[in-house]
RNA sequence: GACCCCUUCGUCUAGCGGUUAGGACACAUCCCUUUCACGGAUGCGACACGAGUUCGAUUCUCGUAGGGGUCGCCA
């Protein structure tokens, strides 16, 4: 029999990072096992959930490329995927349990569960058997008076119905899994297979929530300059090491690694810095055309604009090692998209610095002026000549070039900015250098 | 408070009775280098504590401490 699995969220914010992992280890061990991976949206507080909510859960697994079989735009044979649309299907079940004689009413119309106050054990992968005595707290309720479900019973039902065979979640669930067996039993269907899995906390070991810097995908992730297979492979190494020799792994090499078997029992803390890491490391390995679309969006943001794409690219990925978000990208390539960048303040007093230094861009102008080509080896070879003609070395001459070409004092090699913005700029850069910044 | 889970470098972790306790991120130094980076090398740095079991505990058991979670007509 093929697994399933589910990722069931309550809509009530953005996809956080604890809930976008326990979706992406359900999706990894659907995929691994060859299952099916389920959506389905939590959503019977209608006081709490939205619909922006939930379409802002579905944009991020989007984004994260976690694809699911049944639920919201998929469809499937167990739907609807909202719960808020299941009404009919709890109040049969509902019936079973009223007709067994497990219900009761209070008061003011909410009905609650009879516990069957015996010990529970919860047959866990991850923590093992968790046993819980019979238990002393109130029966739970399941119904509110408006006739809407509370989660414990929904959760269940739908278990049961959508025929789950596994349930990963987050381990703040584990104590209250044993009223979700007591209800199983009580319907008479056979538990699924759980695994709660860790915490991601804080850096100081608070528990991560929506507030917390880093925890929303969408504000902390996507919009912020990080690349999906990079958030993706994080994500992995909290609460689960592949076994692996680098921790660096494709999605494809994830999925044929993982096991639910080997998460771990601890919760974890988040690293900003070693997400950043992973980050730069999934960036280097752009192409310059895809390290332009994912970057288009960030540079446009930033005010920047170009006629070529190919020179956009380029002058991205020249400087694709000096960056770990997108969002940095303007900041080291603007100079490439105009003609009025800023001299930045050091770069105007190094500049000013020795009065031999005009004398140096000129010698370096007129050398390129005779440049038959346009190469970053033409280029090279004009600085090495105009360097060689004033007994100087090109060590000398390479800074000044960069502080006119770009108004920056760091950056890709002056050659690949030379030759990416072209002969004309090139001379037009040095002669602005020399009369605005420097005054001859 | 009761119950549940957890505890190896600052962080993520490997380890599954005998190891100089390994790796990654971060940090530091050096090398490379026209800058900034990348890369390479080196270094820094941990078994929470106390008993017990054992010839021998990071590893097994119990206790303590600490951290986290649950105990909702939230999910």
């Amino acid at each position: 029999m093929s697994i399933r699995v589910r990722f069931a969220p309550s809509p009530t914010g953005d996809l956080h990072v604890g809930g976008a992992r326990t979706a992406l280890f359900n999706w990894l061990m659907a995929r691994k096992l060859g299952g099916t991976f389920i959506l389905r949206v939590e959503d019977t507080d209608g006081a709490r959930n939205t619909a922006e909510a939930a379409a802002g859960i579905i944009k991020g697994m989007r984004w994260l490329g976690l694809d699911w079989d049944e639920g919201p735009e998929a469809g499937g044979d167990c739907g609807p995927y909202f719960q808020s649309q299941r009404k009919d299907i709890y109040d049969a079940y509902f019936k079973r349990l009223e007709d067994a004689g497990r219900v009761y009413a209070e008061a003011d119309g909410a009905m609650r569960f009879k516990f069957s106050r015996t010990a529970i054990t919860v047959h866990d992968l991850v923590c093992g058997d968790v046993t819980f005595a019979p238990t002393e707290e109130p029966d739970m309720t399941i119904r509110r008076p408006d006739g809407s479900y509370i989660f414990h019973f929904v959760n269940v039902v739908d278990d049961i119905e959508m025929r789950m065979t596994h349930v990963l979640r987050g381990e703040d669930h584990l104590s209250n899994t044993w009223k979700h067996i007591d209800l199983f039993n009580a319907f008479g269907a056979t538990p699924p297979t759980y695994a709660h899995i860790p915490l991601i906390l804080n850096p100081d070991g608070s528990k991560m929530s929506k507030r917390d810097e880093g925890s929303a995908i969408e504000h902390s992730y996507m919009n912020a300059g990080f690349l999906p297979a990079a958030v993706f492979n994080y994500l992995c190494m909290l609460g689960w090491t592949p076994k692996a020799e680098s921790e660096k792994l494709s999605r494809e090499e994830l999925t044929a690694l993982f096991d639910a078997d080997a998460i771990h029992s601890s919760n974890a803390k988040f690293d900003l810095k070693k997400a950043l890491w992973f980050n730069a490391q999934y960036l280097r390995e752009l192409s310059p055309e895809g390290l332009l679309e994912n970057g288009r969006r960030f540079l446009s943001a930033a005010g920047l604009t170009w006629e070529d794409d190919a020179v956009a690219a380029a002058a991205v990925y020249s400087v694709r090692e000096k960056v770990s978000l997108l969002t940095e990208l303007p900041e080291w390539v603007h100079y490439f998209f105009r003609e009025d960048y800023p001299f930045e303040a050091d770069v105007v007093t190094k500049l000013k610095a020795k009065p031999e230094n005009a004398g140096l861009l000129k010698a370096a102008a007129e050398q390129l002026a005779q440049a038959a080509e346009w190469t970053e080896q033409s280029v090279h070879d004009a600085v090495e000549a105009a360097a060689k003609a004033l007994s100087v070395k090109p060590g000398a001459m390479m800074p000044l070039l960069r502080f006119a070409l770009s108004g920056q004092s760091r950056g890709p090699g002056v050659t690949t900015i030379a030759h990416l913005i072209g002969k004309e700029k090139t001379l037009g850069r040095i002669q602005r250098a020399l009369g605005e910044v420097m005054g001859v």
